[in-house]
DNA sequence: TGTACATCAGTGAACGCGCGTTCACTGATGTAC
DNA sequence: TGTACATCAGTGAACGCGCGTTCACTGATGTAC
């Protein structure tokens, strides 16, 4: 019974992702509480309520699963946000930009596993190309709000620099001294805000 | 007789200032090897030709040196491009914008230090006054050269957004798959000239 | 000038810790006949 | 239906390592009388 057998087999599979995702998920709840650096398998295991040793039944190593959970949680930013878009919640680059600070203010331990890709640098090939999948469906949410006011050979380069000034922005001014949280953000969402405006203006000027 | 004792004194002093310089020197030469969050103690003995335990005659702890040598780093990018601003090889946006780049590009030890403590944000009171000093002079410099185009009410959110956009362009574009450094680098400097056209641009239609 | 004492830079060895990872094993479930 | 075997998720304990930091000590230099 072939059939049958395939059908177990993919049972089998679903169950086995099903638990990889457990494991996903208790870390990613882990990242709430502390900076993800100083997460240890031993907390995720803990979290999860099984032994260290199973996680390695699921993942090679602590960076695969690191890897898969900022490759999920990509996923699901990506996924908000094209339902916004979808909603009609989004109609300019101002609104575009406010969500995305948002979103990654209130997902700090995201932006945080985003920067320290990004500084790294010495990932095995395979988690590299997860990565850099990651970045470019991120960058291709970034065309696809831009290329609607540009030309499209200005498109790429001005969601490179605002994806870049974003990212600068939630960097810099994170730890923005004897400021308390409700500034910092409003501050951040002024500057995003002010990089928005440049960037349409600027847009306007060159297609226009 | 007094007088010779402070001579004696502050001679003393002057030279456990210049065995700090040493230590820090050496730190500042291991830093250019290997990503600094992974050079220890040991390390940077041994550059310094001296034991690990001697360090701690010097500073109290790993932290307190490397920030010391972030802090002198950044003093020294400061003064550079004060000179370069002197001798009017800067005279405009986009001219301090490539400096500004290019300098961070060549120092990257200096730039992934900037940008871990911007993301750690648990120091301890007089190490973390010591950064944001640091940190607002280098605002400074930025409010400086923007202030010549702008109102001064127009100054500091130009200045926050220009620095924050090219921090920014430095994280997110220094691993671009598949690019030669060459080509991230030029990459870079034309983003960063964007976000300068951009700012300055911006600044005359504001400022009339 | 000589002697006893204080200071302090410098040191090698050790401490203690937490980490990622591995290993040998258990026990439950499924399979073959 | 019963029995022998295979598979595999799950585990607790241990391994090995590198780290920041401390400690007890040495030896050179300066000071007091």
């Amino acid at each position: 019974m072939p059939k049958q057998r395939t059908t177990f087999a993919t049972l089998k599979e679903d169950e086995r992702k099903a638990r990889q995702r457990v494991i996903v998920d208790a870390a990613e709840r882990v990242f709430g509480k502390k900076p993800f650096e100083q997460v240890s398998m031993r907390e995720v295991a803990r979290e999860a309520g099984i032994a260290v040793s199973s996680i390695y039944r699921y993942f090679p190593d602590q960076q695969s699963l690191f890897v898969e959970a900022f490759v999920l949680g990509t996923r699901e930013i990506i996924n908000r946000v094209d339902q916004r878009i979808a909603a009609g919640r989004i109609s300019n680059l101002s609104d575009f930009v406010l969500i995305y600070i948002d979103f990654l203010i209130e997902h700090d331990h995201h932006f945080r596993m985003m920067t320290h890709f990004m500084l790294d640098g010495q990932l095995s090939g395979p988690l590299l190309e997860k990565l850099n999948e990651a970045a470019r469906s991120i960058l291709e949410q970034f065309d696809k709000i831009i290329a609607g006011d540009s030309k499209p050979e200005q498109t790429r380069l001005h969601s490179h620099a605002l994806f870049a000034a974003l990212n600068g922005i939630l960097i810099s001014f994170r730890n923005y001294p004897g400021r308390k949280p409700e500034e910092v953000r409003r501050h951040m969402e002024k500057l995003a805000g002010l990089a928005a405006h440049m960037c349409e203006s600027h847009l306007r000027s060159v297609t226009g």
